[in-house]
DNA sequence: ACTTGTGAATTCGTTCACAGCA
DNA sequence: TGCTGTGAACGAATTCACAAGT
């Protein structure tokens, strides 16, 4: 059925059919004591985008930026952006654009930037390893301030200068380092006894990686990386295009289609 | 059922002068075909979820679920289980639940699963050191069939049995292989080069790590894993918690909070 | 003239609640 | 007596389009 309920909205536009979208993630807060709560999640993620060219163009020396511009770096529209920016209670000059410096710091402070978080990460196996050795944590302010594993052939080796403990140890050096943002890259079947124990430890910001659903009490947050999620979505799309359209010679530009069309990107 | 979709606007001007776009995407415009595609898109991250629950409980010999137990272990509410479910033709027995193995099957169908698909790995470093050793995409179905890098010093060693080849023979080696899905872990300033090398070479779909936003051509699929993102969307949820609310001690069981998911994890 | 900021329209996604069937 | 499937209410996110500054 389709509608018709009551009011005759006015209906001007083409009725373009794009397909945005994210994994999105998980609401933000509401709860209690109802501070009203700004800044509407989705537009927490790409906050982080905006940050990544502003750092790009800032270096570059550039003094002020338009939203059509600053969009079209993070593979967004202008309009989404402007209201991005607005929620952060931006300010940018109409006629002329967004202070890029100013507005860097907006953006950072927003995201709660200004000062380093220190991270724990739990599970140093292949992808664990990878992780502490991956210098964009230290370099984007989150210092891996502990490692921990259960295995004994890893603990108490040293990668990238800081020691692998065991996980038995996370309670007490996690409060000693005043680790808040924890990283679990354990097998699924270890991931929720390490996360009850970053939870006890007072750790209320957790990122996994595990291919397991975290059970956390309410007040965590738990944001989930899952390369086989990842995989199988794009493989749903591998199979969608065998689907229909007899392939009819072949158009390059089918419009409506799946793709991330910038017209050009950040970088390069 | 029986949706009839009374107007159908039939085909779209292309959006010719601004293209917007996002990551992920699906809900297929159906183009001119007759078969409406749903699978809302945002169902179909959801379905590799509930496939890997269903993975678990067929390994446990449970020959039936119920939409209230599957999806609190894949972290959802059932309601909106039974939706995504309803999308890909479902079909559970009204009073008993659904066959997990029937389930199972439908939920790999729907995904393109029925088949592996060969995987490109552009990038050797760190990241991509880890992933291509990580054995969860071979094992679920994604062989690494190809690993690239620039680095002289990389090309030619064996990772896990495959060789890594130059970056220049990307063309050659994926036509070769049939690789459908590529993963660049090269340095956000390679990417795009990377990115569109894999494109030339037929791959429409890409999963990646790199920093930076891809332009592909429309029909190409381009999903993001972003770390950084990742960790100042946590710290933001750090820093929110001092914004206000003296943090007192409250109820448990607040819905729609923050956390992922109260109740019970799938594993262990 | 140009670009921001934003109300309003629209689309997309989630949740409710109940009819329908085993 | 369940539990599924789904219309319909609801809510969140996106896009439009224009008024408001500069």
């Amino acid at each position: 059925m389709t509608v018709d309920r009551g009011t005759r909205p006015t209906r001007r536009a083409v009725p373009s059919t794009r397909t945005p979208g994210e994994q999105l993630a998980t609401a933000v807060p509401g709860e209690v004591g109802d501070t009203a709560r700004p800044v509407p999640a989705a537009t927490v993620a790409r906050l982080a985008v905006y940050l990544r060219v502003l750092t790009t163009l800032l270096g570059e020396g550039r003094g002020v930026v338009s939203s059509e511009e600053l969009a079209a770096a993070a593979g967004v529209n202008s309009a989404k952006l402007r209201k991005d920016l607005s929620h952060i209670g931006s300010s940018g000059v109409r006629g002329v654009g967004y202070d890029v410096s100013r507005l860097t710091a907006e953006v950072e402070a927003t995201l709660g930037l200004t000062r380093p978080h220190a991270v724990a990460l739990v599970g140093v196996g292949n992808l664990g390893h990878a992780l502490a050795g991956y210098g964009g944590f230290a370099q984007r302010g989150f210092p891996v301030a502990a490692l921990f594993d259960v295995d004994p052939a890893l603990v108490g080796t040293e990668i990238d200068g800081v020691e692998v403990e065991h996980a038995a140890e996370i309670p007490r050096v996690c409060a000693e380092r005043g680790v808040t943002i924890g990283v679990v890259a354990t097998p699924a079947a270890a991931a929720q006894e390490v996360c009850d124990h970053l939870v006890a430890a007072g750790v209320r910001s957790i990122l996994n990686f595990a291919p397991t659903v975290l059970a956390v009490p309410a007040g965590v947050e738990v944001r989930k990386v899952d390369l086989a999620v990842e995989m199988q979505v794009l493989s749903f799309h591998v199979a969608r295009r065998h689907g229909s359209v007899p392939a009819a010679g072949h158009a390059p530009a089918t419009p409506g289609t799946t793709a991330t069309t910038p017209r050009e990107a950040v970088t390069r």
